[in-house]
DNA sequence: AAAAGTTTGTCAACAAATTAACAATTTATA
DNA sequence: TATAAATTGTTAATTTGTTGACAAACTTTT
């Protein structure tokens, strides 16, 4: 068992969730893999293909029913539950994301905002408090922190990564412009917006010649 | 001629720089593709494989000098000329871009901000000031616009796009929660936050089975 | 100056991912 | 209720991407 799902896939799960959910708002009960594929733009084949790595969740001659499959989709993505936020790092982009998972994103709650900079300690931003770093053993033990969001120059990162680690974090979503992928028990994602906009600059680039 | 080159490639030149960069800054002078697939964790195959897609930036015996190939790599990503930027939703994410794409990055240059609410006109962020949208077509009109980046609810994002093409503007980082494909005569990169939470969720998610 | 050691560029082999095809099954229609 | 149409799950074929291997070319050492 537990065969080993690529990548690829998961990479694709959000996106079919974010159309199915978009679906659901629309009042539509049921959909095809084939007006899926068409509505987004990849081949109805390996949207049944991906789908079936996690089980046979539509029915044939009928189609899929879309509430179902938006639920099935979130319980495999986690999206079910709660998962408790920090963020560390309260710089623009750290409010930004602070507000952000609060505002719009269900399945994750923002509880707790860190900063090195005594000139920050207290102020509020919106309903949460900016606290200091070394609150952080005691704050984790008394919090149940799933993930770390870590806004933070990179100089900083990866030590800041380790702490978090040892103090009980399984995950972070690492926005620091530095790859953390050599650090065990711990899950990472990377959000790399440098790569992000040189990507961008290639398409750009390439366009123009 | 004009072999089309793979976007897994693509994906992958931005970190090749990142690392040529540190390198770069550590006074390295010359890597063998062996060493820096070590530091990487790649294959070296893989990187030479990549690297001969664009010219043959080695040399036998030596491997490759660490400022030419990073120069080299900076042209074909197109990041050493300045690529002008704008940012459409003055939020706390729009805010935090301008900031990022002013302080971080070489080869972008910030040159305004736009919101629709008209509490915000006028009001500056650090030295641009909040201009309305409506001012758009005379200020792309009279500023040599490249990039738009957009980081605005997902209702208005599809419009204003299709705005922005229409007034000349050549590429789109997105950040609203909608996929921007297919629209024509216009690059799009697509930041997908939600989607980089949820992959982190299920990560987290399958560890714990 | 010759020999030994490195390391690239590239071709070939292999692996992974995507697409196509279709039998099995269900729904819709007559 | 029987027939036609639709659509899945799954296997097979195809395409794409990655890794291995090695001759050719360069650098370093003796």
């Amino acid at each position: 068992m537990d065969k080993q799902i690529s990548q690829a896939v998961i990479r694709r799960l959000p996106r079919y969730y974010r159309y199915l959910g978009e679906l659901l708002d629309d009042g539509v009960e049921r959909i095809s893999s084939n007006d899926l594929s068409k509505r987004m733009h990849v081949t109805a084949s390996q949207i049944r293909q991906d789908l079936n790595n996690f089980g046979g969740f539509g029915q044939q001659g009928y189609g899929y029913n879309v509430a179902y499959l938006h639920d099935e989709i979130g319980n495999i993505l986690g999206v079910n539950e709660t998962h408790n936020v920090i963020v560390i790092g309260a710089g623009n982009l750290g409010q930004a994301i602070a507000g952000y998972v609060k505002f719009e994103r269900v399945g994750f709650k923002i509880i707790g905002l860190f900063d090195t900079n005594p000139e920050l300690d207290g102020k509020m931003v919106r309903d949460l408090p900016i606290r200091m770093l070394d609150e952080l053993p005691d704050f984790i033990k008394n919090n149940d922190v799933e993930i770390a969001a870590l806004t933070l120059p990179k100089a900083n990162a990866k030590s800041t990564a380790l702490k978090l680690v040892s103090l009980g974090v399984h995950a972070i979503w690492n926005f620091a412009h530095v790859d953390l992928d050599d650090i065990p028990d711990v899950v990472i994602e990377n959000v790399h917006l440098s790569d992000s906009l040189m990507q961008l600059s290639y398409n750009i680039t390439k366009q123009n010649k």
